[in-house]
DNA sequence: CGGCGGCTTGATCGGTCTCAAGTACGGTGG
DNA sequence: CCACCGTACTTGAGACCGATCAAGCCGCCG
């Protein structure tokens, strides 16, 4: 349905770079284990299905956690922004896949070096049952947004939580409309219309599809609920 | 929105009991530690917000997680059957609430025990990183259906899932319409058309509303998709 | 028998999707 | 520098699925 070419391995072109660098709580006894790597632009990081061989943490850039159905249909659970870590699986498969948003760069760690360094040191342990329950949290308040919220709510919420997550009160959203609509629920028009009409209202400022500021919280925040 | 009254302490009525007993992979230390208690149907648990004092083991009965808007929309992110574990977080306080879908029985285990078990034996750790990484991906798959089924691929779904989860050809739902409608996001009118027409064209038997069993699996698979 | 909660059924409404153009922008080659 | 192209995005008109509003029914318990 959605066109998404998982192409990879253009020339990486390289860009303005928001989201640098703000650290999640991590083990960070695992990061001295891992091993830096670049994907390009819709790149596969790994595929649903995949033995999870390793996990995974955003240097730059940003990834998505996708769900396919046969059809096309995509759902996004989850954007990576740096600091943040993915690919921790109970399974030993990936029960989902992940791809580049922008070229990036990620650190990957060893499963079973993970798992082996949990055993010795609890305090890696708990980093990552608190890696895990924050996400289930996360993925908890995203099923109430795609339960029961609007169009309009949906929107709001994406928008104050990307300028939560970013420094400075510039929005720069490293993926494009057909990624926000599957990660809201949406139509990449339902996504656009919505949008433009909260720049007509004032409540946000846009320069260009990329860009943009937030100019009323408060009205954001009233549909957030 | 939905009236659902949060009183508990009717004497509770003793029924048919199914969903007993299949235990989930889990901390199997943890239970000596645990005490346990008895909930009315309706009853809170614990709410959002509350501090996470404890964690919880279904026993018997049925427990749903619930998240709230202001405005009264409700949505369900997971129902909990006898064997789950459910109220596990990575922050201090709740950040959902739980409370009984039916007359209930749960180990409660204190957290601060739990984590200091967890600090001292590995199995504990790696047992409560798999509870909450087995959700997370329960959550992913639930956000799909959310964000991009529709109403009868909801429907299908959720009938599997119940018919995997209890054992034995006939389903007993513990839970009502209205329990149904906000776990997989619909009006409890919708939820009542599609089990009808599916009964119409013969997929399932009802037997009064709360009582099914699957006659045609492989339809509601094709919908599952 | 009466009442009430839970469920079903019907009619209509409306928000979002679908289908269809049209526009803006970044990159590429002349 | 500009013409061209493709991709991403916006905008419009109309259709449709599920929500809403409104009765009515069923089963259980008093």
């Amino acid at each position: 349905m959605h066109p998404i070419a998982t192409t990879g391995h253009r020339p990486s072109q390289s860009g303005i770079r928001l989201f640098e660098s703000r650290d999640e709580a991590g083990p960070g006894a695992l990061e001295l284990a891992g091993a830096r790597l670049r994907y390009d632009r819709n790149a596969e990081i790994f595929g649903e299905g995949e033995e999870a061989e390793f996990i995974y943490k955003v240097i730059s850039g940003a990834v998505r956690s996708v769900k396919l159905l046969a059809d096309g249909r995509r759902q996004i659970s989850a954007f990576h922004l740096p600091g943040d870590w993915f690919g921790i699986e109970s399974d030993s498969d990936h029960q989902f896949s992940a791809d580049a948003v922008s070229d990036c760069e990620v650190l990957v760690v060893s499963r079973n070096a993970a798992m082996a360094m949990a055993e010795r040191e609890g305090e890696v342990a708990r980093a990552l049952l608190a890696i895990t329950s924050r996400d289930l949290g996360r993925a908890r308040d995203h099923m109430l947004l795609l339960g029961r919220k609007s169009a309009s709510e949906r929107i709001a919420a994406f928008l104050l939580d990307m300028a939560r997550r970013s420094d400075g009160a510039l929005i720069q959203l490293p993926m494009s409309r057909y990624d926000i609509a599957d990660y809201l629920g949406l139509t990449i028009e339902t996504v656009s219309r919505t949008i433009t009409e909260m720049s007509r209202k004032g409540w946000i400022g846009l320069d260009g599809s990329r860009r943009l500021s937030i100019r009323n919280p408060q009205a954001l925040r009233q549909l957030d609920a």
